[in-house]
DNA sequence: TCCCTGATGTATAATTGGTCACACAACGCG
DNA sequence: CGCGTTGTGTGACCAATTATACATCAGGGA
């Protein structure tokens, strides 16, 4: 029954990235998307850039139309814990409804990224004209609200074996059994522990097997041994 | 400056619970609040009530009128993690808008409560109607989202005190200075711990002068002093 | 090619916090 | 008032991680 919840929540995952997809404003009509073009400003950010920091300040939207974003926090001591990585069609700033920045939030592009910046005024209107808008955002951020729940009970719960097993479990729905482009300094910042102990970790788990190991790449083999050691 | 992020925090925090206690429907004219009525259902439910387990799969959306509820999950070892405390006017079961349940989420009422259920259904169709209620809507989930991402990082990067005096800075916002009510193993589960070490820790802060300590009671002394040690 | 840098491997001490096992105190109810 | 239940206090022990300190390795550019 454990393995039936576990892939339950594979399942589950799998749709909430499929959701992650879908355009904010695919049912609008033409004109619509006219009026929302002229209203939004369009931009492109290069792999790599910081472009938002806790000290800007501006109240705004980003509409993720191209490319991969991180968010993250820094500890007072520097160490570094992922929020969300979102992918296209992500919406993100989104407390700016609130009238509230990021709080403590970095925005980073993972790669070259094409994103439109709305006004929280703008934003207003729009999800006054436009309902669906507005669901088609509810939809999201309810993604993004139960993605964060359910790492608060991973990390309040699991010990790091099965955190790392799950965050590679994730990756996978991502990106298939091989993973590339990620070091273990980057997976250490996902599930919040430290580089050492992520190499560790892989290292046990590539001697039983359950995946190998190459520079910025890994290979995952049995994905039922990784779900069973999410479990815990 | 430490102290300085510290203040700007808990302005924020008070802010934050001043929004959650806005009536989603308080824009509405007294013809639509009628048509509202008429679409949900009221409820009442009694205190320490769980009205909600993670294998009913009613696919609905909880409002809260009055009283107070907690979402919680349990671990398969059955360590409970407090996901969020809610207070009147709060909305939940929001994941119906995706079409899931709350996965893995248990709902009890802490107090007597009120609260009206809602179909994905109407709640799609007042959406559509309503957008005002769709703002207001977005306004409480994205402060339930930051809320949790917010603790995300706490229980990242801070130890069991940090954690635990954040806690009580959290509860002094919301009863003052004197908290009653909560026992040690409550406190535990809201920073996903054990029962033990929150008493060891509450004992080391009176030994520190920070507080002192009666039955299901704590009368905080030392407001610095505990904002100092939640830095960390 | 050589060297520099980023990435990975490992070992070791120091701590934290989890886990178990109780004793005791306060309250509430018959 | 006595007793069971619930909440609190503490100690011992131990496993998991942190934190620190290097050694090594791979690849890319000068």
């Amino acid at each position: 029954m454990a393995t039936t919840a576990t892939l339950r929540r594979q399942q589950m995952l799998s749709k909430l990235r499929y959701l992650s997809e879908i355009d904010i404003f695919k049912d609008l009509s033409p004109e619509d998307m006219n009026w929302m073009e002229s209203i939004t400003t369009m931009t492109t950010c290069e792999k790599g850039r910081v472009f938002y920091t806790p000290d800007e300040s501006g109240e705004v939207l980003f509409l993720l139309k191209r490319g991969r974003v991180q968010l993250y926090r820094i500890s007072p001591e520097g160490k570094k814990l992922v929020i969300a990585t979102l992918g296209p069609g992500s919406i993100f700033g989104e407390m700016a409804i609130l009238g509230q920045g990021m709080y403590n939030t970095f925005a980073e592009a993972l790669e070259d990224c094409t994103l439109c910046v709305m006004s929280r005024y703008d934003l207003e209107r729009v999800l006054l004209n436009k309902p669906q808008v507005g669901l088609r955002i509810l939809e999201t951020l309810g993604q993004r609200l139960r993605e964060a729940e359910a790492r608060l009970e991973d990390i309040a719960f699991k010990n790091i074996p099965a955190r790392l097993a799950s965050l590679l479990l994730r990756l996978y729905e991502e990106h298939g059994p091989t993973i590339e482009g990620y070091t273990h300094q980057d997976l250490a910042e996902m599930i919040g522990t430290y580089r050492e102990t992520t190499t560790q970790i892989l290292n046990e788990f590539k001697r039983e097997g359950l995946l190998s190991i190459g520079r910025k790449r890994l290979e995952l083999h049995d994905l039922d041994g990784l779900r069973q050691i999410a479990e815990a």
